[in-house]
DNA sequence: TTAATAACCTGCAATATCGCAGAAATAAAA
DNA sequence: TTTTATTTCTGCGATATTGCAGGTTATTAA
């Protein structure tokens, strides 16, 4: 099993990657833990004590939370070098959230006591991290906007150009593999409407796909459909 | 016109008023804007130019994000001690919301460069704040849920509770004047909407409503009928 | 390759939500 | 107090969304 190591990583957006050169940050990388995750593999359960933030070294992870029956929100998705599990840290709490590899994955571990220290003493990071929690704040909130004023068909044209963009394409399909229940969880509607939104977008020529598939054709005119509620951000 | 004075202020929930006492912090307090806003008053513009972060000193306010055809989404209500301006720091920058006195208010107003300032010097106040994102973040996730997985009639409950939890009861009734069109728009929802599950709710003596002023009779029938989505956190 | 499983698709009926329009009640202004 | 304006309420039809059920296709395991 292969450590991660932060000096030589190359994810350019994380966090702790961008601070390490900083010596308040250095002395504590090498305490970090490296976790091996496999496809399906739910590695923070909702409602379980924190131990600690995860950063996403290699691979993909969904975010979510269950509600009412069962049903699942998946909050965001996540890809190398982003962070996983918010408030992992600070004292006595538990993760509002459960997180799932969505194929073999490698997670960078920091135990609470590790967060709280590094924190404490390095103030670059402490700012960094902050801005970070601002701006997903931002997103979310715009996304709380989307839910209540979008229909089901710009929900989910919502949610695909989301997926571009975070994943991005790989001759000519998205780059991730999602069911229509996943996409629906994340798009807050059920999988037989995204379903039939799809389907809808496969005649109009706007979108292309063969079994599990998924490609966007002509990512203008989508991205038209939905531009009155994009004013500025992305969610 | 007169100064808000943070030694003096007895707004205990405040994260300047409780940073107050820190060297790296004090020095600062003295250039900080006070301002009085009318009721109705709107003073931040969505789009406009980021000139930093506001509290709330005394008074009670409304921040919401505008969506397609001028539809307003209610993000938050703020009252004495609250922060209002996320980003409202950071270089070039815009605001993504806006934000209305609902009543008399008193603002603190800490400019760009004074927040920069401050955070850059205070390791302390900057862990507060990341603190104060993280947990918001937190909040409006679990509302994103909400959205996704309520009925109207949940939504409308959940609402009420929250306005209730932030502002209180007096006198039998919430300490607080918003209409329906403004619980609808709090809720994720149209003012009809709202108009019938608070009659409903008052016929079933759940509610009580003399024109305007809104009152709640039963909390724990209510608590009871939206708990199957009220696991751990409020939002 | 074949069998078994899971995912996808579609029609349809039940339900929920919306928005108009007009009446009633309340609040604000003269 | 009277008038005016705003807000609240209600019925109703239009529309959007949902969930079931049964069939098809694709993926996985034997």
């Amino acid at each position: 099993m292969e450590r991660a190591i932060c000096i030589t990583c190359t994810n350019q957006n994380c966090i702790i990657k961008k601070n390490s050169q900083d010596k308040d940050v250095e002395q504590y990388l090498s305490k970090k833990h490296t976790i091996q995750c496999k496809k399906g593999q739910q590695f923070i359960l909702e409602g379980a004590p924190v131990h600690g933030l995860y950063f996403v070294n290699k691979g993909k992870v969904k975010v979510a939370k269950t509600g009412f029956q069962g049903r699942e929100q998946i909050v965001r998705f996540a890809k190398d070098g982003e962070i996983i599990g918010h408030r992992g840290f600070g004292a006595g709490e538990s993760y509002q959230i459960n997180a799932v590899a969505l194929e073999d994955t490698v997670l960078c571990n920091f135990p609470n006591e590790l967060m709280k220290d590094m924190l404490q003493h390095a103030p670059n990071l402490t700012y960094d991290f902050m801005m970070f929690y601002a701006d997903e704040l931002n997103r979310s909130e715009t996304k709380v906007k989307k839910f209540a004023q979008m229909t089901v068909r710009e929900k989910v044209i919502d949610a695909i150009l989301y997926i571009h963009r975070k994943f991005g394409q790989l001759d000519k399909y998205l780059n991730i593999q999602l069911s229509r229940k996943e996409i629906a969880d994340f798009a807050g509607t059920t999988d037989e409407q995204v379903i039939r939104v799809i389907s809808a977008l496969k005649k109009e020529n706007l979108l292309r796909a063969s079994g599990k598939k998924l490609g966007i054709v002509d990512i203008e005119l989508l991205q038209k459909e939905i531009s009155e509620h994009n004013f500025f951000l992305d969610s």
